[in-house]
DNA sequence: CTATTTTTTTAGACAAGACTAAAAATTAAA
DNA sequence: TTTAATTTTTAGTCTTGTCTAAAAAAATAG
């Protein structure tokens, strides 16, 4: 498995939780940010080795044997990035490109034994789920903050966008994962709502609403 | 910095460790397990980055920059392993692959806050001191066991040789990082040498005797 | 149901690192 | 100091993963 082979899969597996169906060449270019011609070849021989099913023209799926290699890949990021969060000091918008790096290390034992040692988290600094040895995703079913109706409560427990800027924006707000949250108010025109957390009432809009996960 | 050249440059430092003057181009082919036609042509890449100098047929030598840059390698390889044996529940014998990779990691932050979080260790767990981060190296003039005399004493903080049997061995026997060693007699013949380390005494070779360090 | 646009694949090139085989420079020996 | 042995370098290939440009297949429009 080399680190390109690990992060097509990975990219793979991502663009898969939220589309249905054979993921196309164009959608696997994108996300890695490089040219369709690539993607065509690295899919050959992901395909080859049996981690993905293609027919050409026709997109591609991960096989489970592909599935379980992601899922593990994606399992070490997430403890990694509750390593430097809750022993490194890292703040939760400065763990992505670390942990990027970190998830290619190759050690069952290593992995197996940071579980351990950070007492089995569930959850990785965004709130998204670690998967299991196994490959298992708990899957909780939570919801975006954009659908929630008035008066509706819940917990905040991830966000979809990780990107820095975003994740300053919600500690500005003091928007943070654990956090209870009530929607007061909600506009129908722009979807933009009035939320409560700790007494303090303020607006967000669409865009961040349909950013942030929560738990009923 | 490539892995690649990341590796070269840590394996000149450790030659330059043990040999004088420029390090032949045949002594990094075979430490690199790789062959002399390959050497060359990193040690020409190398070179143009400044990193090290060389004459053709004359050897190499780093520079301050490539000993800054090799040093630095180290010093993650040995605070990853202090990691590994003091919190992830490893052996010293399992932990050199393993620090391989994660010597590799790009990250001043990352390194820095381990280096806090471990509680600044001066040595990893063979003994081997820990460079600071601007590459300098604490050198407390250890001696190899095989130099002491009878009825010397002094304390085990080191090995020279790291192989997963040998290190095994000296668990065997009871020698570990720490423990108190008196010399009781010695073999002037073949340099064997009999040992105590907590009221027990036994013979150790030469060959055993020379790969362990002694602080006096 | 043809024509155009979009997507995907092929073909051919390139850079990094490695290898083999052979040439050249250096060192050692006679 | 000329020959022999060793070391180092050059030349040419290979593999992985990338790219551009162009061809081919599929989807969409009129």
């Amino acid at each position: 498995m080399t680190l390109s082979e690990e992060n097509y899969l990975k990219a793979i597996y991502h663009i898969s939780d939220v589309c249905e169906g054979g993921i196309s060449t164009n959608a696997i270019a994108e996300k890695m940010n490089t040219k369709a011609s690539s993607v065509t070849d690295m899919i050959k021989k992901l395909s080859e080795k049996g981690l993905l099913n293609y027919k050409r023209y026709k997109g591609s799926e991960l096989t489970e044997k592909g599935k379980f290699v992601a899922a593990n890949i994606i399992r070490k990021h997430r403890l990694w990035e509750v390593f430097l969060v809750e022993k490194l000091n890292f703040t939760w918008d400065e763990v992505h490109d670390v942990a990027e790096q970190l998830e290619h290390i190759k050690s069952e034992k290593l992995i197996n034994q940071l579980d351990e040692f950070l007492g089995f988290p569930k959850r990785d600094p965004h709130g998204d789920p670690i998967p299991d040895k196994d490959g298992n995703v708990s899957d909780n079913a939570d919801v975006l903050l954009v659908t929630l109706h008035e008066n509706e409560k819940g917990i905040i427990v991830g966000v979809k966008d990780s990107s820095s800027s975003f994740l300053k924006y919600l500690d500005k707000q003091g928007i943070a994962l654990g956090k209870k949250v009530k929607v007061i108010d909600k506009e129908p025109f722009d979807n933009s709502m009035k939320i409560r957390i700790k007494k303090e009432e303020f607006m967000i809009s669409q865009q961040i609403a349909n950013n942030i996960y929560i738990k009923k």
